[in-house]
DNA sequence: ATTGACGTTGACGTTAACGTCAACAATACC
DNA sequence: GGTATTGTTGACGTTAACGTCAACGTCAAT
């Protein structure tokens, strides 16, 4: 049954290789609100979205506040005009952060760089 | 005096915005080992540049530990050709990993740019 | 009816990355 | 010689992001 509408805890544990710990963790602290059978948690697919937003976001050393307030991006909202200027801000502010977060890991990434070239170059002095 | 050699703890943690107590955290970690004059710790440039590296790496969401690895790299090491080649395989893989990172944020400010094409679309129907 | 798999809610433990505070030393200034 | 500034070493406090239990519910299979 490939491709389902809703899962359980432990389906979507293993899926992403996070504990249900995990998961139950991240609804006390506002990121998921699956809906309940009885007392058993029911996941959708707008669940299971948001749970690779938040993993994501944790990939990219985000925190959980900073997923939380991409992922209230992305909910609909009051379709008041205000609060779109507002969102829009929000959006731009973010993939302005983003964007430096990727400036600092490609100048990560050309120091590194720097330490091969010289890694290289000692190795080829040696062999010859 | 422009350009100095050498530096106190209060003047690196003004120039970097951070506190005293966050510089002598990351000497106990093991990141920083400035010179002492007495008891006064006294850094130079290249204590500088360890510390630079330490905050544009969380900056990028690393942690301590994996900042102090990439640092370890920057170190001259002994010049053993097989410690050059397991070095030049670290880079290698930190290099990987830190691509990766980039790939993850990069994903989150494309889904940051749908939400932003929905906002702009709304304001300019709303606008007619 | 009991065993086992899966789930639930607390409650407490843990690690990382600092903050905060106390008690003290040295140096500079008035 | 007092005092203000800048530094030092502990020691304890704090927040985030979970891990680790304990005690319990529920449903299917033996």
């Amino acid at each position: 049954m490939p491709d389902a509408t809703h899962f359980t805890i432990s389906e979507l544990a293993k899926e992403f290789d996070v504990t249900s710990r995990t998961i139950r963790f991240y609804e006390e602290k506002g990121l998921l609100s699956p809906a309940r059978n009885g007392q058993h948690r029911i996941y959708d697919k707008a669940d299971r979205v948001r749970l690779e937003l938040i993993l994501r976001g944790k990939r990219a050393g985000l925190s959980l506040d900073e997923s939380r307030e991409i992922i209230d991006m992305y909910a609909p909202g009051s379709s008041n005009e205000r609060q779109y200027r507002f969102l829009l801000d929000k959006v731009n502010d973010k993939q302005a952060q983003l964007q430096r977060q990727i400036d600092d890991i490609q100048q990560l990434i050309m120091g590194l760089q720097e330490v091969r070239s010289r890694c290289e170059k000692a190795l080829k002095l040696n062999k010859h």
